[in-house]
DNA sequence: TAAATAGTTAACTGAATGGTTAAGCATATG
DNA sequence: CATATGCTTAACCATTCAGTTAACTATTTA
């Protein structure tokens, strides 16, 4: 067995639920960045930061770029996009189901009826 | 206040990397279901349905109807909504880059160039 | 060659995950 | 009333996570 990483869903959504691999992929946005530029506006150890760069690179979410004895990071959106595409799928089914849209309305309206004069949405009397 | 658990991006995306909650919210789609039910396909104890669902739940990602001893479990589109909205700024942000946009460019060209001849760099044939 | 720099690996800790089984708690049903 | 049903909580276990500090490798630079 070739050992395939093959980075999936999993990787990705786990790689994205840390609020600190999320601001790196922020950060980091489209241009290149080391290490070091990438761990500056972070309060934590140089290890630690690394290991999180590890997490984003297993998930396929960053590549690695290695001149001399600096590490150039940058994003590879590809996961991300299959990740949105898992939940657009998701949005599909759920907006799919007329029962449970004609609910949600029954709801939103509830609302509005419970907020009494207040509607910003006047429905018909 | 009653300790409002304010669902964030970590605790969806946290919800979304684990592959049999991924499944539930499939399964469960638009419909709503009882716990057997969704326990059902997943060759797991109900207790550990039982967390899934909690996490799920703690995560905004469905709401519970409870009915008698029968809890009714549905999904709630909101954080999926959020997640993919933070998935497309950083998309945005990526495909903002014109740099990058054009390595990309060259990248898929380099593609299609090497399905084809190996020149070095015959732009126009 | 020696020292500074960039980053990783190793070893450790505390906390969280994901699963199990057993027991508990309401609610239906005989 | 007694018991089955639906689901949760409790207690436990193995594994993983996120962070630390210390030691290490490799590349620049003085």
């Amino acid at each position: 067995m070739p050992r395939a990483p093959k980075p999936d869903l999993n990787d990705a959504f786990f790689a994205l639920s840390d609020p600190t691999r999320r601001s790196i992929l922020e950060r980091l946005g489209a241009r290149e960045a080391g290490m070091t530029e990438i761990a500056e506006p972070h309060d934590m150890s140089l290890p630690a930061i690394s290991r999180h760069l590890r997490v984003l690179e297993q998930a396929g979410l960053i590549t690695r770029r290695v001149e001399g004895r600096q590490h150039f990071l940058r994003v590879n959106p590809d996961p991300l996009q299959q990740a949105k595409q898992w939940i657009e799928k998701q949005r599909v089914f759920w907006e799919g189901s007329f029962d449970r849209l004609a609910e949600h309305l029954e709801r939103v309206t509830a609302q509005t009826k419970s907020s009494s004069a207040k509607s910003s949405k006047p429905r018909k009397p």
